[in-house]
Order: structure tokens, then sequence, then C-alpha cells
DNA sequence: CAATGCATGTAAGGAAAAATGACATTGCTA
DNA sequence: TAGCAATGTCATTTTTCCTTACATGCATTG
């Protein structure tokens, strides 16, 4: 998932009487959620609860866990297993892409030290951008 | 677009005060361009609004012509142009869907009546279940 | 220029939706 | 049976939204 997108499920957007709905848990319950620290909506200015995409995945997470008869206890528990499972698959993501962005350069400084036939060497000074400052 | 998201798309899901942040237009704007049928929000059982994703594509195109300078006349009717433009694309895809499906139809009729080798041909009874009772 | 109309601002008063807090209920389990 | 966890219910207060009405700024037009 890009950036873009994750702006975009985190963006608080829905009042809890729309989530009651999304979810079909009452306004009680996602309070008490909220309060046993499962979920932590943003507040409008007048201190409103707004939900986010995730928030409701979230929400709907905990209900099937509750309906597998896991306890709050326990479910606190999983959501933060998996939470650390998606930053660690975040991790993994930005080393990966790291990684092959050293490749690039190295290749690039090899390909110009040793220009192939065929193959447009840089023009002086532009090797530069390639590298930070 | 499949049914499903267009589902997505139309669901109730936001009141005006989220509206006015994602779209940077006042609840005054809104209301009035609704009065002036530019665009139908749904209601709650207290008859609030409630905003779906088309409504908020809706009102950032309405404010984009606005921007241009036309008026609530003519980005009505742009609107229903609009409109007729997606209904009649909706059409021509479900006419490409079914006339691909006699096409289908008669090619497996084709098949049976003059099976060619290597092709294998349905069992008795299997072709019934391409046509409608 | 005065008058008109369009798009929007603003304010009042009322109603819906949401917040919190407290007490009640239900179903387990020790 | 006592106790705890999860949820229901109710009262009260805030916040958000609704409608209606009047005001304002700006462009057009006679």
């Amino acid at each position: 998932m890009n950036v873009k997108d994750e702006l975009r499920r985190n963006m608080p957007l829905f009042p809890i009487g729309i989530v009651t709905k999304l979810t079909e848990l009452t306004p009680r319950q996602i309070r008490y959620y909220e309060q046993q620290g499962l979920i932590s909506p943003e507040r409008t200015k007048g201190n409103q609860r707004l939900f986010s995409f995730n928030d409701v995945d979230r929400l709907l997470q905990i209900k099937s866990y509750l309906e597998k008869g896991i306890n709050i206890a326990g479910i606190r528990e999983m959501l933060k297993q998996s939470q650390q499972v998606l930053e660690a698959k975040r991790e993994a993501e930005t080393a990966k892409k790291e990684l092959s962005e050293r490749e690039l350069r190295r290749m690039l400084k090899q390909q110009i030290i040793h220009p192939r036939r065929g193959q447009i060497p840089l023009n002086h000074g532009e090797l530069s951008r390639f590298f930070r400052h």
C-alpha cells in the first residue's frame, strides 16, 4: 500500500453513528473498546469521535475476535501483535527499496567507469545527482 | 467499476461537517447547491444530510466548474450531461456483455453440432446450463 | 446610475446526535 | 454465591446540524 492510500485510510471521517451501522456494534461497545485501549479514534474540536477506515477495520477485527470468544485483554494483545507485524513489513519494504537503490548506484558507477558500447555514458557532473549531498 | 464498488461509492457516510473539510466548501454553499438541484445527499432519520463518496466527488466537480467561472445553471447542465455519459457507458458495457454471452452460446451450439477434433464435446444435458430456463 | 439577480455570509432558534457518568443487567467462573 | 467482564440503559450536557430570514458583494442590464 502506498503512502497516499495510508493517509486516506487514516483520515478521520466517520462519526460514531455511521460506524455503528458499518460494524453493527453499539456506541456503548465502541466507547468501551476505546476505554480499554483497543482503538483511539480522533476527535473533532468539540470532542466528538471521528473514525477512519482503519478504525472501522479494527472494530470489525475486534468484533470477530469477540465472536470467537476471545476477551478484551486477549484482543488487546492480538492487535498489538498485528500492529507489530505491519510495522515490520513496512520496515522490510523500505529496507528492500534502499538496498535496490544502492544497487542502482553501484551499477551506475560501474557504467561510468567502464562504459560499454551502445550505452550512453552520463555527462560530467550528472553522477552527483544519484548520491546524497 | 463493479457493482460492489458502486454500492460503496453511493453509501451515505459523511455528515456535512466532514464534507466541508474534504471539499473546502462552506455548509451554506453545499446546501445551496442542493437547493439548486446539483446534488441530493441522503438524510438520516432526523433529517441530517449524509453524503456519499460520489456526492463528495460531485461537489469537487462543482467547485472546479465554479472556479472556471461557470454559473449554477451551467453546472447543472454539465452534471446532467456527464450523468448521461455515465449511463450510456454502463448501457454499452452491459450490451457488450450480453453480446459476448450470446456469442458464447452460439459457439457452444456450433461446437456440439459440429465438434472439431481435439475439442471435447459437452456431455448430454450440459448445454442446458447455458440457457435461461 | 439604479435596479435586479446570483452566490454567499451571517444569525436566531430549534432539533438531532454525541459525550460523559452512573447505575443496572447478564453470563461466567472461582 | 460473590465477583468480574462486557454491555444495556438513562439523565444531562455539548456539539453539530437544520431551516428560515435577512444582509452583502458583485456583475449585468435597462
